[in-house]
DNA sequence: TTGTATGCGTTATCAC
DNA sequence: GTGATAACGCATACAA
């Protein structure tokens, strides 16, 4: 913390305090002499407020807290990304935390950023969170709060998501319609909205194109290790249905990898014998062989937009205006490349 | 911010202020009646201190500031990682910036750290920074501060490092033991001190080996475009030297990934046409075709003890205990795949 | 054992 | 145009 006040400016000046605070904001009813005699020796003595103190007075501190569950994930560290990108601008700044997939912990991080005076808070949930009572906590003691990605339908707040549904069943459709007709689905954990979204898209693609679902087509992918988890899928995959299966769509790129690698490994050729769809487009799946189709799911915007329409409601609340909960949705598109 | 102050508990209990504050922190000189009455009550009514009063009376903030390239990164998200746990552990809370290797940013994000009041300052330079009067303004300032991987070896702070001479002397050396003899290096920028060292490591692993080092065979990659920079530069390896190289060793992975995709497309067998070595163990290393040995560089680790002593020394400083700056090497330990 | 008073650095109100 | 003064919420030295 700098250690020149405005008391030290006011002193060896001559003023009082009151005076240098308005001069430093250009307030209209200071002498321009005064204004330039302060300004100049402000900036000599590198004046900068303390934050805390404005914090104190003012009651807001020009600060945002984010709980993601991992940041090392590109999908992830690409909404930070994107956060941080428009917080800059802003001149906000950001307390990141992560919930590790851990309910218990999230709950805990919400209290901590209340209790650090935060302006607003962004939320992607864990996998596991079902009790919602600390989203309502931030929303209760009138602090803005966006989720992004995975979200709470229930949750009375703005939320950035993708439409996972459709997303998927324009990836399925494609599959279809490039002529894969026992197309399994590598899908997510029960819980996650997201998860059951794809997983709905798929289906529905299916029924759409006349296509039987076949629930035993459906592994559960939800260990959280999901390379592995789309690896140990394939192996079951192939033993359960052999030349029966034709395609997967995977609800993640990283579990399209694993089931790719298992393929690989065994000299199942991709997309010869068995095609695959991702999820996400990671950086990987550029560079994987062959090289993966999967969803665009722009992180970087999301967190840009996430970001930008916090400050928004964050100055709406300041200005007394009504804040309106929007759900938006951002744009996915398909990447069509190599494995199908 | 809660609303609920020492005031409110205060008043509803008919006491001052001062004794409920003392009661709160379980002073000695408090009686035991009131001290339950008062904790019962805060429980109850859920308070919680004001950060911002806390923090201008204390001055401190339990808050730290972490400045990086970039996140979008899987060591320095695994940096970021080990910091967020232990601070966690620690309840402290973490500004996170990047500086996205410019360093007019970099300073920028200094000033706005230090004006925000934290404890302390991680820093992770970026590639270009060469004027670091930001970094001793910090120091100035009485703010511990500790660099992790991309340090600058003149300033006078800890500093969290591998010995990436060593471990890249231990790289080429294997590969020479291996039996390689036209070994290439695709080294990085000219400024970072983690690109000259393991340029270094690689000449003297030849010369201690009775290789002659050949600066044609060293190919420099600083564009920041890490995968199409390890690309092009095997394309061009090949158009230099043709037959005469038998080996390459990469300063990053992912610039080995890019060599090693250009060697897949054009139908080089890798390793036996041509050796790879990559640096720093991302997960993609383990599912690349050949899976790329690599050397572990526990970033994960790195941030874990970057951060512990950084509380350290924020702890040393308020109880004035004169804080010696270290220089703490992590180990590093050579992944064997297949491909060398 | 408790309460009073003061100060941390700002900003805002209201006299002058 | 300017300057006391109070207030934000808390912690503490000191008085009671």
């Amino acid at each position: 913390m700098p250690k020149v006040t405005l008391k030290v400016i006011a002193n060896t000046l001559g003023i009082s305090t009151a005076t240098v605070s308005k001069a430093l904001k250009n307030y209209a009813d200071i002498n321009l002499e005064t204004k330039r005699k302060v300004q100049e020796l402000a900036k000599k003595l590198n004046y900068t407020p303390n934050a805390f103190a404005v914090s104190l007075r003012m009651k807001e501190s020009k600060t945002i807290g984010v709980i993601i569950p991992t940041m090392v994930h590109f999908f992830f560290s690409n909404v930070l990304d994107g956060i941080l990108k428009e917080a800059e601008s802003k001149d906000y700044m950001v307390f990141i935390m992560q919930s590790n997939e851990n309910d218990k912990l999230e709950k805990k991080q919400v209290d901590l950023l209340l209790s650090k005076g935060v302006d607003g808070i962004i939320v992607s949930l864990s996998n596991i969170t079902k009790d919602l009572t600390h989203l309502n906590k931030i929303i209760e003691n009138n602090v803005p709060l966006i989720l992004v990605d995975k979200i709470a339908k229930t949750i009375n707040c703005t939320k950035v998501v993708i439409d996972d549904r459709k997303a998927a069943y324009d990836a399925v459709s494609y599959l279809i319609k490039k002529g894969y007709k026992r197309i399994a689905h590598f899908r997510g954990g029960l819980n996650p909205q997201n998860s059951v979204d794809r997983f709905l898209g798929y289906k529905s693609a299916l029924l759409d194109h006349n296509i039987k679902f076949d629930p035993k087509l459906v592994y559960l992918c939800d260990n959280n290790s999901d390379y592995s988890d789309g690896f140990e899928s394939a192996e079951k995959l192939l033993q359960d249905h052999g030349e029966n299966v034709d395609a997967i769509f995977t609800i993640t790129d990283l579990i399209a990898i694993g089931a790719l690698n298992y393929f690989n490994e065994n000299n199942i050729k991709v997309p010869e014998q068995i095609a695959i769809f991702g999820f996400s487009n990671w950086f990987m799946t550029k560079i994987t062989t062959p090289s993966l189709s999967t969803v665009e799911q722009n992180g970087y915007k999301m967190g840009e937009i996430t970001a930008r329409t916090l400050f928004q409601e964050i100055d709406d609340l300041h200005k007394d205006i009504p804040i309106k909960h929007q759900k938006i949705i951002v744009d996915t598109e398909l990447i069509i490349r190599n494995s199908c």
